[in-house]
DNA sequence: GATAATAGTTATAAATTTGTAACCATTAAT
DNA sequence: ATTAATGGTTACAAATTTATAACTATTATC
């Protein structure tokens, strides 16, 4: 069990050491040409990602206090990118997801987040870039799946959208 | 040449969507248990990596501008955490680098922040705890690499830490 | 049916981050 | 010897994020 104790500070390590350098390639490199800020951008992905998330669902996927949800969700909604959705049974939840505009919207955000990747994987050789998909893939798998046990029911709708489908 | 695109855009999707997640676990989490802001956290956690790093390359590390670099080792300084260094042969340029106080107070910030992703990781078994670490040393030592080249000579002193060292 | 808990909103203040412009000191280039 | 470029600071305004408290509406519990 020692063992698996010097795993986890291993992970720790190399995933916070990682944490602004994507910030920098997702966030900061596409900030700029859109008129979005971050954690608008994350709402968006979030939404693209599960589909459909309730409103304390987006708080806890961000990690932001629910009155600050609200004030994201009416931004997103002042630019008809997201819609509200009353839940059937429980007159109580919201449920947020994207507009057909704001699908567009953000398939463009991804098409400059790409871009801002390719740029700094440019010297990165085939193989390498390989593995790093596999590593990639594997760590969201395993985040994903921890972060939606954290979150009772982030995705109610039941289906999460595994694969990309730009 | 179509199929490495694929894979950069694969890529690009599993990293963007672990962003926020990350955030949780290694800022939020461990924020509200000191008094430092995110980007003081990750300042020190770059000093802690690099050892020694210029203001610019602090500020291309966090994607911060200069002027904001300034107001973040100030209180860095103020709190003794780090301390400015004179280059020998440039004298425009200034060092910063971790007091053993700084040291001392960023090794318990990351016992934070193992702590965090414990309880994060609390459900998931043995294997594939292992190999979620060999997928994250891998993103880091991918990432490093390409971010290091991105700022010219981002740790002048020459040698990173390569390894966790708690 | 009264009470407690949940989902979300409104309002507000404070802290943090972002973005500029102008500036000093030092080094590089011509 | 000027002039340009680099590294860093100061000053300031704006945008974003964080943190609370109080509140409404609805559902769950006893």
């Amino acid at each position: 069990m020692e063992n698996l104790d010097i795993e986890i500070k291993s992970i720790a390590d190399n995933l916070s050491h990682v944490v602004p350098i994507l910030g920098r390639i997702f966030i900061k490199g596409v900030r700029a040409k859109t008129n979005l800020s971050p954690q608008t951008l994350q709402t968006l992905g979030a939404l693209w990602h599960h589909g459909k998330l309730t409103m304390t669902g987006i708080g806890q996927h961000l990690s932001v206090p629910k009155p600050h949800v609200t004030a994201l969700v009416d931004k997103l909604i002042a630019e008809e990118m997201v819609e509200r959705l009353n839940d059937e049974h429980d007159r109580r939840i919201i449920y947020i997801q994207l507009t057909p505009k704001g699908q567009e919207r953000f398939r463009e955000i991804k098409l400059l987040m790409v871009e801002s990747l390719r740029a700094s994987l440019l010297l990165v050789d085939k193989e390498k870039l390989h593995k790093l998909n596999e590593s990639a893939q594997y760590i969201n798998e395993i985040l994903t799946e921890v972060g939606n046990t954290m979150m009772q029911n982030c995705c109610s709708s039941g289906e999460c959208k595994k694969e990309m489908d730009v």
